[in-house]
DNA sequence: CTTGACTCCGTACATAACTACGGAAGTAAG
DNA sequence: CTTACTTCCGTAGTTATGTACGGAGTCAAG
């Protein structure tokens, strides 16, 4: 088996790229990354081009965006579409930044029931029960 | 069709609660609400006793309490066990704080790229796509 | 007693991002 | 040439939280 860098099985591509070959198919699947021709029939190839484009996807995916905004950010890969990649950015920002405050805000509220919860030694009711009974 | 509040059709009590009959359903199969008798093939009926109960569960979700750790939270229901209540609650507490760390690592980069997109008017590749093509 | 609305029940579908399975075909090593 | 490992491919299953559908039964009003 000859797996140089540019001859790579779909196994060594996984093991290169630290993904499952599964991952890799549906990747594919869903257009992100490309099925290389098979060669009188024989098994695909795949070569450090690929590699590097699976791990933009992780990358991107490290930054909480989604495949399908990776899809487009992968058309714009050139580098030269500055503002298009702004542009899915921020929105991308905007998501991220609204789930920050609801986090933010369940943070608070739950820390101050268990800080009650851990205070109220001699009180009936759990305060955390009954702020969730709505009494 | 007699509607009081302890005689509510599931569609009554759907719209008492604020929910779909479907998730009801939904949260019966899941073990979350008791499932009426029917008295002589007849159809079930609700109470308030219900009603609260599917409040109380609408409440843990808004502080991102999953349904299995309302679950357990329901056991608990009588407020007389604020320890284990604590405990749960610190746990979820926990999932909270870590994702809180993820998105805010998450929100702290994506900001600095969309202001170093938004900077580079001169240079010839794009920062972001620079950063994710991990060069 | 008919009609229209509602209930019951099981099943399928929806989303996101994978993961698993099974059988046929290709390939590497001995 | 055989054996054992991969690859290929389509399909189906997973998790979480519901939503939708279809046919049969029930109920209330006219
Ligand atoms: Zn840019
Ligand atoms: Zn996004
Ligand atoms: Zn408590
Ligand atoms: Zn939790």
């Amino acid at each position: 088996m000859e797996n140089d860098l540019e001859n790579l099985t779909i196994g060594a591509f996984a093991k290169a790229a630290g993904v499952n070959v599964e991952t890799i198919r549906f990747y594919q699947h869903k257009g992100l990354l490309r099925e290389p021709e098979r060669p009188y029939g024989s098994i695909r190839r795949y070569g450090s081009a690929d590699v590097a484009r699976l791990r933009f996807v992780k990358a991107a995916q490290r930054l909480g965006f989604s495949l399908d905004e990776i899809g487009q950010l992968l058309k714009l890969e050139d580098g030269t579409h500055c503002d298009e990649a702004a542009k899915l950015a921020e929105l991308h920002l905007a998501d991220v930044r609204a789930k920050l405050a609801d986090l933010t805000r369940i943070e608070s509220a739950l820390s101050n029931f268990v800080s009650a919860c851990h205070a109220h030694h001699g009180s009936v009711s759990c305060p955390l029960i009954a702020a969730l009974r709505g009494s």
